[in-house]
DNA sequence: TTGTATGCAAAGCGTTTGCAGTGAT
DNA sequence: ATCACTGCAAACGCTTTGCATACAA
């Protein structure tokens, strides 16, 4: 990313606007808006070098496709509701969990996923669907 | 799975001898040790089949390819050697993770991943690649 | 004007599926 | 003799890459 292009702006705005991890279809759909007709390929690319460049994080959750967020630089974990698939932060975290290993096995980091009901979900269910 | 084949017996025999989860790449050449030339197709369907029978589980991590596991049937969580990329079972848990969500969500469940490095390769590291 | 970033389309990678043939019952 | 299971190859969904063009500098 040497050159400012509308595009790029779109997708940085995109991501920084989402207060939560964004899939790249989830950024090249928020896009778009501001840019109609842009490629997916340029979405990827542009996750590549704003991640190369240490902009934003690929969050990986298990069983599904990364996300990518604005580079936070504290530790933190995520919540993935399991109504509407969305997403978000969580900025607690349980603490030392080193001694949860196999003996003889030296833990460095660790990853936690939450699931469950996000709040706009348990207050507004989706309708039971025929 | 209404007949019984050689290769559906080789590749539960590799999942079940294997002491941690395995890649579906990992089972075909385990079980193709035992049944030269049998397809990745076949491996495919057999987890499936085995997966639906409660027989396996499948075991995500985040931004892995999915492993899988003879069905434990209690909780647990794993463990991945960022050295050998093997991942091991961890029997252990943290236990309530409630309170760490954002208010107003409710949390029904968890994955957690520990990082590090295995025993094996503690003992013996890869030698430093030129 | 220069050459990076874009859009399109093709290629990659892991997984799934269609189809004809093999082999367990 | 059936017909479920297999191997092969094509199809899929997501991501990456090649190439000619557009546009930021």
């Amino acid at each position: 990313m040497e050159r400012i292009t509308k595009q790029g702006t779109a997708i940085l705005n995109a991501i920084q606007t989402a207060q939560r991890p964004l899939l790249a279809q989830e950024i090249l759909e928020a896009a778009s808006v501001e840019v109609p007709g842009m490629g997916i390929a340029t979405v990827y690319r542009n996750i590549k070098s704003l991640v190369d460049n240490n902009m934003l994080t690929t969050v990986h959750l298990p069983g599904e496709n990364p996300r990518y967020e604005s580079a936070h630089h504290h530790h933190h974990h995520h919540f993935h509701c399991t109504r509407c698939q969305k997403v978000y932060d969580v900025h607690d975290c349980p603490g030392d969990l080193k001694q949860l290993a196999p003996k003889g096995f030296a833990v460095e980091s660790h990853e936690l996923t939450l699931y469950g009901a996000c709040d706009v979900c348990l207050i507004s269910p989706p309708p039971p669907s025929a």
